[in-house]
DNA sequence: CGGCGAGCTTACCATTTGGTAAGTACTGTG
DNA sequence: CACAGTACTTACCAAATGGTAAGCTCGCCG
């Protein structure tokens, strides 16, 4: 089948997306990729490296966003609101993609323990020195802006993770109504929280 | 050994929280509390059946919160901020409710497909309740309200499953300061949310 | 006393898991 | 042509998985 790796890893953030780490098998990757298992350890020598390497190119994409922004968008307000937008965009790939890194925040605790390095560290970093070049901001500290920022990345995943359940529980018409909504929400939220001052 | 199922369940809801449903065998389960994957299997027909169980304990013990403080506050502004702060207790019993509520979330998609009855929705519709009674909020729609409570759910839920991971990157001093302006920074994102009207 | 259900136990089982070993076919490159 | 590396394949494996079957022991009720 010759598929490059990127077709690989395009089919295991589908699948750990969906069921988790310990919910797929390389077996069921490979199978679902028309391969064997084997082919798929021969390119990645084990399910760990393939996670990895799925999670590495996320946060490399992540990361290119971010600059992407950065450039195209010199105002620090609109700067963040259009990261913020982009975060939250419903589409399948980006849901997919929070959805991972939510079971990846979940399972953190156990899996990667022993790794040294947090691999968003860099794009919470980046994200921080966004909020704090905002005129009035740049007084309060580095962890009390990522108090914020935490607020508006738990609003923001939570929702987009939540979609099939609000989508079963409101109907398809109902939720489409409160997905639309939502941006307009989320920049207020931005609004609103950014003008608070600390006390 | 002859424990109450009680105790089964709560250590069987730390390990699904911790490493979730499928990250965890019945025997694994059994085998933190001296008995044999069969003694298990005997109280709970099913692996299955027995993450039900959990899931079912801890709804019930979140509507029950919910009643404790509409019974105790009866003024709908700080009903909330007492349901919220509740919510956001940082505590461990409750990190690890909300670890296992959050994996639920992901996995609903998959597992729940069938399942009619999403068990949360009852805790969800009285939260709608519990802000629809706001004055000045009587007029929105229970889906605005809905899109609302989200953005609170998520900067809770959020920041409590983020606390190992926080706690590694910023070091145990400098989070101990973030999770203690947490509690001030709910209370003013409620404020700051719910002061908002619709264009 | 007989028996009956609750609460276990040991024994067992098919299936799936992640992973190794060894070989094959193809494609350059010296 | 020889050789090396890539991209696989089939064959295999030990361990773990969820679950069944059957039995054993205890307290309780008729």
């Amino acid at each position: 089948m010759s598929d490059t790796p990127e077709k690989l890893l395009v089919v295991a953030e589908a699948l750990f997306s969906e069921r988790g780490f310990y919910g797929v098998s390389i077996a069921a990757i490979a199978s679902e990729l028309g391969i064997t298992k084997q082919a798929l350890l021969h390119h990645f020598k084990s399910k760990e490296k393939l996670y990895g390497a799925v999670l590495a190119r996320i946060s490399s994409e992540l990361e290119n966003a971010q600059q992407q922004v950065m450039a195209d968008e010199p105002e620090p307000i609109p700067r963040i609101k259009a990261f913020v937008a982009h975060l939250a965009d419903p589409s399948p790939s980006n849901v997919r993609r929070t959805r991972l890194l939510m079971r990846e925040l979940l399972d953190n605790n156990e899996r990667a323990k022993q790794a040294e390095h947090w691999y968003l560290k860099h794009f919470l970093d980046q994200f921080v020195a966004m909020v704090q070049v905002v005129p009035g901001r740049e007084a309060i500290s580095a962890t009390d802006n990522l108090g914020l920022i935490y607020q508006w990345l738990g609003a923001i995943n939570y929702f987009l993770v939540s979609i099939p359940t609000l989508s079963a529980i409101l109907g398809e018409e109902s939720f489409e109504e409160m997905a639309r909504s939502q941006g307009e929400y989320l920049s207020r939220l931005v609004d609103a929280t950014l003008a608070q001052v600390r006390p």
